[in-house]
DNA sequence: GTCTATATGCGGATAGAC
DNA sequence: GTCTATCCGCATATAGAC
């Protein structure tokens, strides 16, 4: 018995915290049903927001670098002016439904993780995590601008946020319920509809820069 | 003093939950900072899930009825299969904005809320939660429907989802650091290409229904 | 490294006076 | 309706034996 203690509490910990939340799992929870002692987290992680940092960037990074040795793959091949916008966004979000399917029976938990990382408030994790995603999306953003001049770079970011919102939420709820009729969609599926979904709204031409002077912003309260 | 306790606690606990959500918020951080009395809440509310079902329901009837209403209002002027995508999104969108200028100073706050709400995990909210946004969002998949009659409608519902998640994203996360350089833009500006985003995306055509005897689906590990 | 036992505090909730 | 005082369980964390 424990073969490895470390890695059965972070195992049962992504688990919880992807099921739960972080603030409502108690490391009771998480130690007696990974079958380890209570101390044993203290031990390892020094503290409960050390386990989180821990559980969390255990699959921050691989996704991360994933997204950016593939987008260098289509810039190496086809040279950074012709990559397309669907090859950026499937370069981008690929990644983790790839590692959701190489993860087996504990990919579901590993995607609703990833999502709910998106959500979470801790202070102290939010700002790592931005710093980290904000670096990658920084890269993939230019790769967008050059396949579309044309789009004004704030713009742009925008919609790549919208971007990442919904990617986000469909990894948090991709397998529950779901809103809509239709049952669950098998996930290369989803993965498809978004890169498509997403590739048109980013490409869509842009509206007047600043609509003043129409008859618009006349209704509503003011701020 | 004590104008009205309870409007009051509602008014803390919205700021409180929005900020750091719901586990993490103590009774005594609310009454404290409401300057009203710990058992109040008890009183008033019952419990602490009392309350945020309290906090959370007197915003999201509004916003869902107004939703409602501009789509009924839509169709009975344009007639039913005369409302196009980005009318039938503007719809959907613009209530949550419109009650952000409305509540003024509040105004930040409710929209963090709102985004929250959609990736709150609390089971007995979550299922009201989402049996009345479904009801809302059946309506509007119809809608869209009428205007795409080409689109499978899995797929539509998909797609519906998809500008769900970009909305709470950005609801959630519109005024803080954000990801990319370009500072914060004004609300209703994120709403316009929000709108124009989403209408792109939905509109987008359809790729093959499914692409299974083509090179694809050959590589990855099974589920 | 792993365990038991325990320190110490915060949490929601309520009893009962006013 | 509002307050004080208190119950009581659960939380994280650690001391110290093994």
């Amino acid at each position: 018995m424990a073969i490895d203690t470390k890695e059965r509490i972070l195992d049962v910990a992504e688990r919880l915290f992807a099921d739960s939340g972080f603030a409502t799992t108690s490391l009771r929870d998480i130690t007696s049903e990974a079958g380890v002692n209570l101390a044993s987290v203290n031990y390892h992680f020094g503290s409960k927001e050390g386990l989180l940092s821990a559980v969390l960037h255990r699959r921050i990074g691989p996704v991360n670098e994933r997204r950016v040795a593939r987008l260098d793959e289509i810039e190496r091949f086809k040279g950074q002016d012709a990559a397309k916008v669907d090859e950026i966004l499937r370069a981008f979000l690929t990644p983790p439904f790839e590692l959701r399917a190489e993860l087996g029976v504990r990919g579901a938990t590993f995607t609703r993780l990833m999502g709910r990382v998106h959500t979470e408030t801790n202070d102290e994790f939010r700002q790592s995590f931005v710093g980290q995603l904000s670096v990658v999306v920084a890269r993939f953003t230019q790769a967008l601008q050059r396949a579309l001049p044309s789009l004004e770079p704030t713009e742009l970011s925008t919609r790549m946020w919208f971007l990442i919102g919904s990617m986000a939420y469909t990894m948090m709820w991709g397998e529950s319920v779901g809103l809509g009729e239709g049952g669950t969609r098998d996930p290369e599926t989803v993965l498809e509809s978004l890169i498509e979904y997403g590739a048109a709204g980013i490409s869509a031409p842009a509206r007047e820069p600043v609509p003043v002077r129409a008859g618009r912003k006349s209704r509503g309260a003011g701020a």
